[in-house]
DNA sequence: ACGATTATTGCGTTCTT
DNA sequence: AAGAAAACAATAATCGT
């Protein structure tokens, strides 16, 4: 079961310890002012470098007390601002993860995925400086690798070519992202599972649901004997479907050069899958 | 579209150094 | 123990039907 939002996480590894819901809420607290409920400040954020609590110096033209500043005051205070500004990104790897929590921020968005799975991104990619795993490898590729491995980490249905498609860089880097923290980290990443890839080709290649449930029954009472070992699932996922069309009456076919595309594995290797699937069934 | 054959790729094992 | 190499399995490419 996808989790999609409740869950506590070990804030050193991302390993989700505990999946009950939260009220991240503010409490109720203000008894005349309706428009202020809140009881603290801004949250904690891991997904920023700074975890949002960096104090700002603001550009008021008076003191807190609204007396017009002096020119002089006002020097002073732009000169505080600038080596403030400087002081808070000295470091190469402060700057690093800038550049990471934004990255990371822009993908999780661009995915359309949640705070919990952005911070948890987030997290990964601060232990894996810590543990200094960016050496010879690029920012953008462990912010892509950190992203996809939080998806990972909650059984969700996005493929590396999902994230990768949203970078610059090659393919083989974000992988190589990924592959890093995975074997570094140990992310307590579940194998994917065929049926978790049903929903997104159903979708878009505009599958009933009638045929998904049959092709995810297919799966589910397949034994695993048959199927070699280490396929890919989407192919699984793929094959299965075939047969659940080609079984169904009134179903369209869908030419196996189009679910080829939409799978990412050869129209040889959906074949390979649905023979398996028919030899199952007619034993 | 299918089946068969060949090429490629990725990966864990085993052999070296 | 780190790295090279031979070996294997899955997938992709290609061809003929």
């Amino acid at each position: 079961m996808v989790s999609t939002g409740h869950e506590r996480t070990c804030e050193q590894c991302g390993l989700v310890v505990e999946s009950e819901q939260i009220d991240h809420g503010p409490e109720w607290r203000s008894f005349e002012d309706r428009d202020d409920q809140r009881r603290t400040g801004a949250p904690l954020t891991p997904a920023r470098h700074d975890r949002g609590l960096s104090t700002k110096i603001g550009t008021d033209r008076s003191d807190a007390n609204g007396n017009p500043l002096s020119d002089r005051k006002r020097r002073q205070l732009r000169r505080l601002r600038r080596e403030h500004g400087r002081a808070l990104r000295s470091t190469t790897s402060e700057q690093n993860l800038a550049l990471a929590m934004m990255e990371i921020r822009r993908l999780t968005a661009a995915l359309g995925l949640g705070n919990d799975l952005r911070n948890q991104a987030a997290r990964l990619f601060r232990r894996a400086q810590s543990e200094e795993l960016l050496k010879g490898r690029s920012v953008e590729a462990i912010a892509a690798g950190a992203v996809y491995g939080a998806c990972r980490c909650h059984g969700r249905p996005e493929t590396l070519a999902d994230v990768n498609q949203l970078t610059q860089i090659d393919r083989s880097r974000v992988k190589n992202g990924y592959q890093v923290l995975n074997r570094e980290l140990g992310l307590p990443a579940p194998p994917r599972e065929p049926d978790t890839f049903l929903p997104a080709i159903c979708s878009e290649l505009g599958l009933d649901a009638s045929v998904e449930r049959r092709a995810r029954q297919l799966i589910d009472t397949a034994p695993t004997a048959r199927v070699p070992h280490g396929a890919n699932p989407a192919g699984i996922a793929g094959g299965a479907l075939l047969v659940a069309i080609s079984e169904m009456c009134g179903v369209a076919e869908i030419p196996q050069t189009e679910m080829s595309d939409v799978v990412g594995v050869s129209a040889n290797t959906l074949r390979a899958r649905r023979d398996e699937f028919r030899s199952i069934e007619s034993a």
